[in-house]
RNA sequence: GGGCGCGUAGCUCAGCGGGAGAGCACUACGUUGACAUCGUAGGGGUCGCUGGUUCAAUCCCAGCCGCGCCCA
């Protein structure tokens, strides 16, 4: 007897329930946090700074860091689920890979964004569960055993053959032992390579949907099904595999354009001496199986047929012509050959006028014996070729024409299809598809971005029946038993199916169990309730059912989300999650999409060896804009490694000057301005990371973080605490402690991007904090450290630093020479701002001096900025002409936007119509553009004269 | 045929009713005690085309042209 439910345990299948779990809860995670030698003040000098030139190497290595790092963050079961745990539930269940499948980009982004939302709600304190796992892939799995089987000389006892009459046959029961081994050995490749990618699923709830509990949950759902009458028997025409002798599902045949010929024949009328209808089909072998020929009701040419018969050429048959809309009068002649046993309009065709279905095909999609002897046998192509040249030489072929037409492929097997009427198992998708519709009309379920929630109703609304039942072994066997008078009896178990079956026939009597299996996505459609235990009553299910968001491309929303959300309401009897975020397509650098065939594939592994997990992360998450595939290139690739090692070398001037990890910093004690400004713009960070990833605009995440830390951070901020902590005053120990601070802070907001170099930093100049970054609270900042003045403030230091540094560059200045530089009218605010940041900006802008009004010495360069003029006496070094120049393109840009706005300004209906803090805002713009330009008309002046 | 989306700097792409942005590439300069996997400065765009709405359009609307994907 064969078994729904493999009988394994051990790592083919994991005990289902809670006592899988981890150990969720409180271990530090000592081993991410190596105590560095240097990490402790008794070795900073008077200075704050290290004694030792670089604790930290100047490049980050994540060859040595990566693994060290996951195998710490899964040995202290930071991955873990804890249902009993506080704080809201946030569930992601993975989407499955196959278990034959090895990881590629596609997945490395999809479980990028994945664990970015999952890592961001840990931090924020949620109660996560990322539930990971497999699913068995029917055909895919059978198809790599069956070719290892077929190298070894052996085939699979199918069809007619028996295991028991032949050596080199290997039987069902055999089959599926050894698919199991396949799997301890090879089967999910792809849960490990994710882990390089840093996934922290809860490794300790992997399911797989051949396990036990998963199964029990498909006989369950199948059975429940099939007794409420939403699954049933029928047959019908199916998409048929001829090569993997099964049926698929519509879903699983992909149109493709093939160049192809018309056929046009002439099929006699009966009784009509010399009389023929032409018929025209691209499938000339089907007529083998027609029955009819339909014309439109309303052709005229042909309405004194209708009701005649024609005589089948090679055949004989005799044939009714029909009325019948379907006939196009424009395709054509016309005419068309019904085979209602072969096609699926011609089906319909056949039960409208009760026409005769002869198959004519065998499950090879060879001819069979209901076709007389000399196409018997015969491969449908070979049978089209001798068809043709039977019909041509009794002259009987009209003409034959080119086209290009679609020809329906298996999208597993890649050969064409055949409508092959057999009998299946059907679920009726229409009904169940009645909630999942009404879930995404009232927002229920909510598609990201929202436009896919068209393609779903598309879908949904015009479904077909589906066909659940293929002909494999390797599957979930349909709990199905045949009694001898074919009766059906569908039960859990094969002792409640001979108890059903006594009941009924009076007596015990012998059942067949149907040897087909389910449909792979079947089982898929039950994952977001059968991983957390269902149908048993587990604590996992209680907690994280549904779960919160799907993350998955758009090409598996009719696969499974639909089917999820169908029995996620059918029989939890609510949505399966409450988001669907359909992310983008990753492509090469140039769009094509990536294929073997092509040469163009990118192994997510590759990349991971060569610039390190993070530096993947970022790039798909930088690039991860809704509506817009990601085009992959390793120049980007190789950019963001480079922020990597820029961020790491931020760290290690930290380190070098003592500036980590201060428990005790208040960010909003500081005194200093340069940290007041830079707390500021934390606080604004965060807001912009948080929003981000609420929003799934992952993109803005990244750009968010990647400006600041690079631009605010290392460009500006650094540089303006280096003069501070090169001094000796009050100012270094707050600065000091803020440099640290920020640090953190970047590390904290960066982790869910980049969790392996945040996680390493925090670990080694964590100091005696004992947790670790992926469970340390996400920073929240109380609004009010956001503050206006002191950006203003640093604003103008920075727009003084840049235009100095651009008239150096202009003049020619050699990069190491120390100029000095006179300030004239700085007002009270400006003159206290150079006062403040005076080793900032000599630091910055390279000078040996500054002055408060000193006047224009001869051979100055003048810089206009506010109501102060930037005098830069370059003497012999100047350029007089290039400078002269230089002022009037300055003035002349002024003129030609102080145009601008007058215009605006002049016009009554932009006053009286626009909002007036727009009009306000071109006012004072224009006000500046003025002063700015009286000010650089005095330089001329004072220029021309010296 | 129906639907969805995309045409913005050399390339890849953000932005989206009120002064055109980023990364990469490019040019010049640079041994600045975190970083050359770096720094500083710079060049480069009638935001596909044509109309319309509006005080104001790269952004909204319509049409067109070009490209892609899904469904039939």
């Amino acid at each position: 007897m064969a078994r729904c439910q493999p009988a394994r345990s051990g790592a083919a299948s994991r005990p289902q329930g809670d006592q899988g779990d981890g150990a969720p809860g409180g271990r530090p995670l000592d081993c991410a946090c190596p105590r560095s030698a240097s990490g402790n003040s008794d070795i900073l000098d008077s200075h704050g700074r290290g004694k030792r030139s670089a604790m930290l190497d100047k490049t980050y290595r994540p060859e040595e860091v990566e693994s060290r790092i996951y195998e710490a963050w899964d040995g202290s079961g930071a991955f873990g689920s804890d249902p009993e745990a506080a704080g809201e539930a946030y569930c992601i269940v993975i989407p499955p890979p196959n278990v034959t499948g090895s990881l590629h980009m596609g997945h490395a982004f999809n479980n990028t964004i994945q664990d970015i939302l999952i890592r961001f709600e840990r931090k924020r304190g949620k109660n996560v569960l990322w539930q990971p796992g497999t699913d068995h892939a029917g055909i895919a799995t059978q198809s790599v055993v069956e070719r290892q089987l077929a190298e070894e000389g052996v085939r699979l006892a199918r069809g007619d053959l028996d295991a028991s009459s032949d050596e080199g046959l290997i039987g069902r029961e055999d089959f599926i032992e050894r698919v199991w081994t396949w799997r301890e050995h090879s089967g999910g490749t792809i849960l490990r390579q994710l882990r390089r990618l840093g996934a922290s699923c809860d490794w300790s709830r992997e399911r797989f949907t051949m396990d036990e509990g998963l199964s029990r949950a498909v006989v369950k759902v199948f059975v429940d099904l099939y007794k409420q009458g939403l699954i049933y028997r029928d047959k019908r025409l199916v998409n048929w595999d001829p090569k993997l002798h099964t049926a698929i599902s519509d879903l699983e045949v992909e149109a493709r354009e093939v160049d192809g010929h018309l056929w046009h024949i002439r099929y006699p009328i009966l009784g009509e001496e010399g009389r023929f209808i032409t018929v025209a089909t691209t499938r000339p072998e089907t007529m083998l199986g027609d029955t009819a020929v339909a014309v439109h009701p309303d052709d005229s040419r042909y309405a004194d047929l209708v009701g005649k018969q024609a005589v089948l050429p090679l055949i004989g048959r005799h044939i009714p012509i029909v009325a019948d809309d379907y006939a196009d009068p424009e395709q054509g002649s016309g005419a068309v050959k019904i085979t209602p046993a072969h096609d699926f309009n011609d089906f319909e065709v056949g039960r409208r006028h009760d026409l005769e279905m002869v198959n004519i095909l065998d499950a090879d999609a060879c001819i069979n014996n209901n076709a007389p002897d000399p196409y018997c046998g015969l491969d449908r192509y070979e049978a089209r070729k001798q068809i043709v040249a039977d019909l041509e030489s009794q002259g009987l072929l009209e003409k034959i024409d080119s086209i290009r037409h679609t020809v329906p492929y298996g999208d597993r097997s890649g050969v064409p299809v055949e409508p092959w009427l057999t009998d299946q198992w059907f679920a009726d998708a229409k009904t169940l598809a009645e909630k999942p519709i009404e879930a995404v009309e009232q927002s229920r379920v909510r598609f990201v971005p929202e436009n896919w929630s068209n393609v779903f109703f598309e879908w949904m609304r015009n479904i077909q029946p589906w066909c659940i039942s293929r002909q494999l072994w390797w599957g979930h066997q349909i709990p199905a038993w045949f009694g001898p008078d074919h009766l059906v009896f569908v039960e859990a178990t094969e002792e409640e199916a001979l108890a059903a079956a006594e009941a009924h026939y009076g007596k015990k009597t012998e059942l067949t169990r149907d040897p087909d299996v389910l449909d792979t996505w079947f089982s898929s459609a039950l994952w977001p309730f059968s991983t957390l235990g269902w149908p048993e009553k587990t604590p996992h299910l209680a907690r994280y059912y549904p779960t919160s968001v799907l993350v998955t491309g758009f090409d598996i929303i009719f696969f499974w989300v639909a089917r999820m959300m169908m029995m996620g309401e059918n029989f939890m009897g609510e949505r399966p999650f409450h988001t669907v975020y359909i992310h983008a397509l990753v492509r090469d650098e140039h769009g094509a999409k990536m294929s073997k065939s092509k040469g163009n594939v990118i192994d997510p592994l590759d990349l991971i060896d060569e610039y390190g997990a993070d530096a993947l992360r970022f790039t798909l998450t930088a690039q991860a804009a809704q509506g817009r595939d990601i085009k992959l290139s390793t120049k980007r690739v190789e950019g963001y490694r480079n922020f990597t090692t820029k961020l790491w070398n931020a760290a290690r001037f930290c380190e070098m000057n003592g500036a980590t990890h201060g428990a005790d910093f208040d960010p909003a004690a500081c005194k200093e301005t340069v940290n007041r400004w830079i707390v500021s713009e934390v606080a604004r960070l965060e807001g912009r990371v948080r929003e981000g990833i609420e929003t799934y605009r992952f993109n803005e995440t990244a750009g968010a973080l990647y400006q600041f830390a690079w631009h605010a951070f290392c460009d500006w901020y650094l540089e303006f605490t280096k003069p501070i902590l090169d001094g000796d005053d009050a100012a270094v120990t707050e600065t000091r402690a803020c440099l640290g601070w920020t640090l953190d802070q970047i590390l904290n907001l960066l982790h869910p991007i980049m969790p392996f170099v945040t996680e390493e930093l925090w670990g080694r100049l964590g100091g005696e904090r004992g947790e670790a970054l992926i469970r340390a609270p996400w920073p929240t900042y109380d609004p009010a450290l956001i503050d206006a003045d002191a950006a203003d403030e640093m604003n103008w230091i920075v727009e003084l630093i840049g235009q100095v540094r651009a008239v150096r560059a202009e003049m020619n200045v050699p990069a190491g020479a120390k100029i000095p530089m006179i300030v004239n009218g700085a007002d009270g605010t400006g003159k206290a701002r150079l006062a403040t940041h005076e080793g900032q900006v000599m630091r910055l802008a390279r000078l040996s001096s500054l002055a408060l009004d000193g006047g224009v010495p001869a051979g100055s360069a003048q810089i206009v900025l506010g109501e102060a003029t930037v005098v830069l006496p370059l003497g012999e070094v100047i350029d007089l002409d290039q400078e002269r120049k230089r002022l009037e393109g300055e003035i002349a840009k002024l003129e030609k936007e102080i145009g601008k706005l007058d215009q605006k300004l002049a016009n009554p209906k932009f006053l009286a119509k626009a909002p007036d803090e727009v009009v306000e805002i071109q006012r004072e713009r224009k006000a500046d553009a003025q002063a700015a330009r009286a000010k650089l008309d005095d330089a001329l002046r004072r220029f021309a004269a010296a």
